[in-house]
DNA sequence: AATGAATGAGGTTTCATTCAT
DNA sequence: TATGAATGAAACCTCATTCAT
């Protein structure tokens, strides 16, 4: 019944490159549109056609923990990189970018597959965080009482802030603010550059 | 040519019942199974038929906001009802009683049509919190350099902490760790009682 | 997202005839095409949209199970009308030519569905058949040592028979003959007026 | 850019045991999942790649004839090596044996493929049986009215009763006493070990 | 000659919205 | 005024087929 008359056909080497476009395009529509946004978007965004996209990411979810799997290796490459004091701070920057980035769809990715227990990170970034935090409080760059754990759930707050912002220019600022609420010391140098929505396009 | 089946038609006196029970319906459902629950699962858990919830709620931004609508009024009651010093306490444990609530949806409201600046009830929250708080700071109670909007950021970050729960028995106790973490003020009188997610089905 | 600009509507007093049009136009496509036709392509030919034909049969296998039991409801009007000695043959005539006519999917069915036991309707069947079986062989009108599980025998061989013809016009006459190979007493009063193929369209 | 992951390649020699391979896991695939199994299950089951599949097979039914071809060949065999009176009983016995294993796809490639006359091997299949036949006949091991073609219609009858088993498991008895209902003497010795669906795997 | 990734048509299914009754 | 069937756009997903390597 199917008949394909011409289609063009980059070869079985365009593989990684359609996986990585496929992987950037996903990252930019998820945090514009959400993490329902129609995969067949994804794939036109990222130049290829539905059945590529499946045959890398067979469910929608496959995707989503792709995008997180990215943020996940950069963040294990700044701990590995950075032995000083202030890794944390490096890391917590980069995470609190990350939840700004990726926040439009974290929340939809929880509901929608609540079976995934701390699959989706919390286990993985509780490792990476683990170390530098007890390095920044034995220097008093970190409050003493603060667990891994609370970490996260600073997280979980900064993840709120972002999406009760209507406008998402407001974002950043509204981190900063919510931030020094808690403990200014998590606001790091305090220059407030947290990655604004509109930057997050090309990656 | 057949005979026409005869619905029942309860009238126009109707109409307030109908109305009554698709916001219970409604209230349920989204909490329940999220925003985007189909609008016929609302009309056949509330006994109405599809057009009445047409009627009533002519898009389904409506039906949120006739959801918020009940919780804002009760708020209203008690903000008039208590003229004392603990009348903030009062609020901000029903306020997040509410957020957890209603976490499952209200990032998605915000999401799915940002072009709702305030209407979404900021401005209406901001009223009612703005006497409250000022009493409460000026009787020690909270922090007097607390604006009304970092209240709104305090509840936006309990929304945030709710929904990174997996499991959301569990969120009662982050939330009472994050109010800690932020403000012991905020964690009321201590008990870590707000609502479990299980409670919230039939209110 | 979905915008219905004007699309007619007939009402919900259109509901009978449609169920009936979806059913013709499946008994007539399944026919033609097998089982496995699409189902848009009944919707089309039934002359609805393709979410009437999700409604009134939500999966494949019930809009399949709804042409037989069309076919069962006449086999016991003529059970119930005849309680002649002649009644068996009456039935088994008008059993071959359902076989012959919907002979093309019944093998579909089965093995798309081998959950359904006997629920297609071989136990329904068997019990129409029983008591005119009896009185025929009373009569020496059927082979005595005939069961009734043997007459589910002698459908399914009409049925591979059918089935093993390229040209559906050749249908009836191969029937006829292998009755005759069988036995002389099933090929009726040998007009061999068993319905072709083409006729099947309407009715 | 990156660089080309290197295929092995086992060069032209491998072609025939590719094809057998093919073939092999065709045959298989058919009788488990139906005719209409995904092309690149059979390829993946064969451990070649989809090109080679087409390379061998350029449309379905060129591998439903070669499958079939495979039978044939073995019944030309037999034909070829029993000149005695029972040696239609031998082909018949193996004939019904093929049908019983195959018949999960019979019809779907005379359904599918209306265009292929006699090409499906009925002609085939006529001029093996048909010397040994009237061998038969002379030896009265056969009914003398019996044409060539009312052993295709048997054959046919075969395949109806074995689809229209539920169970698998059920089709050998059924098969037994369909061949009794029509003459004892297709039953062959009565061992009824006509090859049961779970043996039909591997060969 | 073999591999297996890419393509995209087309099937399935859902659901927001309309409208005859 | 209420009902709920009808509509059809649009999402999802599969798989036959091609083709760069």
């Amino acid at each position: 019944m199917p008949a394909a008359p011409r289609p063009h056909n980059a070869g079985p080497s365009a593989a990684p490159k359609n996986r990585a476009a496929i992987l950037s395009a996903a990252r930019t529509l998820f945090a514009q549109q959400g993490y329902h946004v129609p995969l067949n978007a994804i794939a036109k965004a990222a130049g290829v056609g539905q059945g590529v996209l499946y045959r890398h990411f067979p469910h929608r979810i496959d995707l989503a923990l792709a995008v997180f799997d990215d943020n996940f290796a950069e963040l294990e490459a700044i701990a590995a990189a950075q032995s000083g004091q202030d890794c944390f701070d490096v890391l917590w920057r980069r995470l609190v970018t990350f939840t700004v980035e990726s926040t439009a769809f974290i929340d939809m990715v929880i509901q929608t597959h609540p079976e995934l227990p701390e699959t989706l990170g919390e286990d993985r970034l509780a490792r990476i965080i683990a170390e530098p935090l007890a390095r920044a409080q034995g220097a008093g760059l970190a409050d003493p009482s603060w667990q891994v754990s609370d970490v996260l759930l600073f997280i979980h707050m900064v993840h709120g802030v972002v999406i009760g912002q209507a406008d998402p220019d407001h974002a950043a600022p509204a981190v900063q603010r919510a931030l020094e609420l808690i403990d200014p010391r998590l606001t790091g140098n305090g220059d407030g550059s947290f990655l604004r929505r509109s930057q997050l396009a090309d990656r």
